[in-house]
DNA sequence: TCAAAAGTGTTGAGTATACACCCATGT
DNA sequence: ACATGGGTGTATACTCAACACTTTTGA
């Protein structure tokens, strides 16, 4: 242990890391919220809309397009201490739930250079972010959020199965519209099962963050039952109703009521509290239950 | 569209690069396999060892301490590209199945300097890696895991709830044995449930190589069913107990055979193909169901 | 013949799904 | 009063875990 270490300063003196070459580091993220919209019947719950957070670029390249939040991974930094930064410069949200997707590292997917991006998830509820609206620097909205299949196919090319589904994505905010259309190839050739994600089209979503946020968008359902993820966009006490919207704006269905509330009874501890005033029968608010983990 | 182009040729030609500092990015791989051991009893079966491809460090830092295979991105290629190269170089396999684990940036994790480690997950079978035993240039052999939990306790610090679970990682090679320690933090306080590993201990592993390890472990064990990963560790025709030996071995734990081959069922397609000549009654040869996806 | 593995059947517990139903509230 | 959401019960089908059991082979 000793010898290694009296060899390996020396070493360490004479090694140059610039000898190789090196890409920018950026981490981007996909920052999800859900969004009450407002209601004017007394009765009606408000709907929820499941938002995804762009920032409008002010500056060349895609100049005017809507990108993600993001920026490059400073000396001394991880890629995780830069995302709860650039989070908090461009959204003013600091306690937020952060996890890695994937590391896009396409040599072309920017036209700047070699610029490798690590990719987050980020959740939290809306009270969490301060967007700032004065502020003209950055410009930063909610989009609403659809992400549905609309087209599934098989097709033989040399003895190669490969399954093509076609997934629309629409960001709307107010009345502008961003899209894309994102492939996603599965490979069934021999054992490998290989996935990859390709955009078709992309409409005012700049570089390939389209398919970032696909990817996002399908981590996230996938997790939502298995990692409890829906808490992280409720506030602390939330009623079973909430928690319902989260999984049915997130998976872009309708789920029934009594199955769902006995599905999640394990994850949920029912408090004291009440939500009244709204109209109709007064709702139990509950709280994560702690015990409960998976 | 046009304009966008236009200004942007002219932006992207005084953009420079190099005024940010960047730092090195490396793939890193963590490739699997089960491997038969030797059996005397003509009756019984050979018994499975679920094992991990490490290579011994000729050089500085970590000389002579057992890494993981990988090496740094080259400019105009992927992580995905690189890791496809160095596991080609370095284990003489090509068709492997491989997919991102996590991006590891602790700026300290190397001593060399800055190098992010982009880590990989790699799944094939003994045949399909050629090690070269006769090359000394790269001593890579497999080393037989066991990774368990040894102890599980609540913290409470600061009303932060905290569970630390400690996980024994050894990895052996004939009479070699390197381990270490993990500890796997669980923060409970407030909604956020945050999961750090950190490593306790490490002995003959260079660099955070255990902790990536761990992670690569993990994420085998809680994909193995959802994304149907043993197959990757199989020949394309397999008996139904080849395939419960690879659960077994890479779960760590024994399982019901009739309610195993019952789970699985419908992911396997019986064959003609029988194995004889085994001291005991023939079993079926299976290949996996393509149809069947997740 | 018999040990080892191949492979099937049974049972009770638990869950999922779909649907019907009653309860409590504010305007 | 009544629309709206809050909340529960029930029947059917399906899945899961544990265990017992039969079958087939080669030395």
């Amino acid at each position: 242990m000793e010898l290694k270490h009296k060899d390996e300063s020396s070493f360490l003196t004479a090694y140059n890391q610039s000898d190789y070459d090196r890409p920018s580091l950026a981490a981007d993220m996909v920052a999800f919220t859900i969004i009450s919209k407002e209601t004017k019947d007394y009765r009606k719950l408000p709907e929820k809309a499941f938002s995804l957070l762009l920032i409008k670029r002010g500056e060349h390249p895609y100049m005017n397009f809507w990108a993600l939040p993001g920026g490059f991974v400073r000396t001394g930094e991880t890629v995780e201490a830069t995302a709860y930064r650039e989070l908090e410069e461009e959204a003013g949200v600091t306690d937020i739930c952060l996890s890695q997707i994937h590391c896009f590292s396409e040599p072309k997917r920017d036209p700047r250079g070699w610029i490798v991006s690590c990719s987050f998830m980020a959740l939290a509820e809306e009270e969490q972010y301060h967007l700032n609206p004065g502020d003209d620097a950055v410009d930063a909205k909610w989009f609403n959020i659809t992400y549905d299949l609309i087209d599934t196919k098989t097709e033989e090319i040399a003895n190669k199965q490969v399954i093509k589904k076609q997934y629309q994505l629409q960001l709307c905010h107010l009345d502008l519209t961003l899209s894309a259309l994102i492939e996603v190839s599965i490979d069934l050739s021999s054992k490998r099962h290989k996935i990859t994600y390709d955009i078709r089209k992309t409409e005012g979503i700049a570089f390939d963050h389209a398919k970032i946020i696909a990817y996002a968008i399908s981590q996230l359902r996938e997790n939502l039952n298995t990692s409890m993820l829906a808490f992280e966009l409720l506030p602390d006490y939330f009623t079973l109703t909430d928690l319902q919207q989260v999984y049915e704006t997130v998976l872009g269905e309708e789920l029934i009521t009594a199955n769902f509330r006995r599905k999640i009874a394990d994850y949920v501890v029912e408090t004291e509290k009440r939500v009244e005033g709204q109209g109709h029968r007064p709702s139990k608010l509950y709280q994560r239950n702690v015990e409960k983990r998976m």
